[in-house]
DNA sequence: AACTCGGGGTA
DNA sequence: TACCCAGAGTT
């Protein structure tokens, strides 16, 4: 052997190493990708095999899209479907939203909660008429700058109506790729949703962002459910690293929310006489904080020791508004559990008094008809009418509820007393 | 980062 | 019960 021969044979193991190497790197360069291409296609394969005939599928109308994003957030499809097919029909357009009085779209709001989303839709509409014609704009800064969208709602707006290979990534996409992948992150902390925000571009297959996004809420929402997936039927388990490693049960990681803190409340359904018979006394809910803007009975802390020093308190309240009433009677107690709250209502009943009320306002020189607003302000209501008011009060009879908008707390005591279930305790 | 903000379905 | 749901806004 020569000395070339020597020097011939260190650079053939030399190239031989890095040959190797540079195999081993694709391989799991391949490996790696085919994990996330099968994932990719076998997931479109299945959505578009199985995918849900939802309402604001049937049309790639980004109005329709974006207001259904805004129902879906914490809310289930089943629960959002009659409020959008109400909405579209009663607000066709994003003109039409745009130029509805406020209390009209609360109204349809009703019982789906979180209730400042109306609000924020309805001043999304209002933004996108005046800085884009009416139309849904596609750019992602001006998506994004939409009162109440966020990352997600921004994603899905841009990916479902306009196929941008954007990320949008709920609860469902957290879920699936935190099993999928075996990604232990607490799925809770904002970090994680960016991580997997970053993950989803790639994984999105060539013009086919609108589907793939969707496809992964699907699986979240139908296969990979939250407490035990159904792996055995799930289009992608083959690679599931979460399933294969047999910890799709202890994923994702979540840290857990703490319990809604106990509240008491004592409310009063006071029940209007002479001209005001057959109303009830209502209040309206500031516009900001809890329920903001929605109508309710009147209702003050309650300590739960001393039923009568709560129901004092609750007389002062009627007093303030120049009322004065016959004695109060237990009528029910309702429990209602909000996100962090949790409300134990006692309800009391009691009639109005004309003739004391009659006898203050000539006392404070008040007259009659003014001490207390009637239920015909309903008709004049000119959408911005109530917007900047704090506070506002109205008798109502059971027609006018048609009209305001109640938390269903108060909706389910309201209905009971109008439909004559006297229900005393 | 932690808290606020509804209501209901599911195991 | 406990958990979670096609999350965003505020502090």
């Amino acid at each position: 052997m020569t000395a070339e021969d020597h020097k011939n044979e260190g650079k053939i193991d030399r190239g031989r190493y890095a040959e190797e190497r540079r195999v081993q790197e694709k391989m799991a360069a391949v490996e790696a990708e085919d994990s996330k291409t099968y994932f990719s296609r076998e997931l479109l394969i299945w959505y578009d095999r199985s995918k849900r005939d939802l309402p604001w599928r049937r049309h790639r109308d980004p109005y329709f899209i974006w207001v259904s994003e805004i129902m879906l957030q914490q809310t289930r499809v089943d629960t959002v479907i009659p409020y959008f097919n109400r909405f579209i029909e009663r607000f066709p357009t994003i003109r039409d939203l745009a130029e509805a009085p406020q209390e009209d779209v609360v109204k349809m709001w009703e019982g789906l909660g979180y209730y400042s989303r109306a609000r924020n839709l309805q001043a999304a509409a209002q933004q996108i008429v005046e800085l884009h014609g009416g139309q849904m704009p596609s750019e992602r800064e001006h998506v994004f700058a939409l009162k109440g969208v966020g990352p997600y709602t921004a994603g899905a707006i841009l990916s479902i109506a306009f196929n941008r290979p954007e990320p949008a990534v709920d609860g469902n996409v957290l879920r699936v790729l935190s099993r999928y992948f075996l990604i232990e992150d607490d799925i809770a902390k904002p970090k994680t949703r960016i991580m997997m925000e970053k993950m989803i571009p790639e994984l999105i297959p060539e013009g086919r962002a609108s589907d793939f996004n969707q496809a992964l809420m699907e699986l979240g929402a139908l296969i990979c459910t939250p407490k035990s997936p159904h792996c055995l039927i799930c289009p992608v388990m083959e690679h599931c690293r979460g399933r294969i490693e047999g910890r799709e049960r202890d994923l994702p990681v979540k840290t857990k929310a703490k319990k809604p803190r106990p509240e008491q409340r004592l409310a009063v359904l006071l029940e209007g006489s002479g001209e005001r018979a057959g109303r009830v006394l209502v209040r309206r809910r500031p516009n900001t904080g809890l329920l903001a803007g929605m109508w309710e009975l009147p209702h003050v802390a309650a300590g739960g020791e001393d039923l009568g020093l709560d129901a004092a308190q609750l007389g002062e309240l009627l007093e303030d508004r120049g009322l004065s009433w016959s004695p109060m009677s237990p009528y029910m107690t309702a429990e209602h559990t909000f996100s962090h709250i949790h409300w134990t209502m006692r309800v009391l009943i009691a009639r109005e008094e004309p003739e004391a009320l009659a006898q203050l306002a000539a006392e404070s020189g008040v007259p009659y008809e003014a001490a207390v607003p009637e239920a015909a302000e309903l008709d004049g209501a000119e959408g911005i009418a109530n917007d900047g008011a704090d506070e506002e009060w109205r008798w109502i009879s059971r027609e006018d509820m048609s009209a305001i908008a109640f938390p269903n707390l108060f909706l389910n005591i309201l209905n009971k007393y109008f439909s004559g279930e006297g229900e005393q305790e």
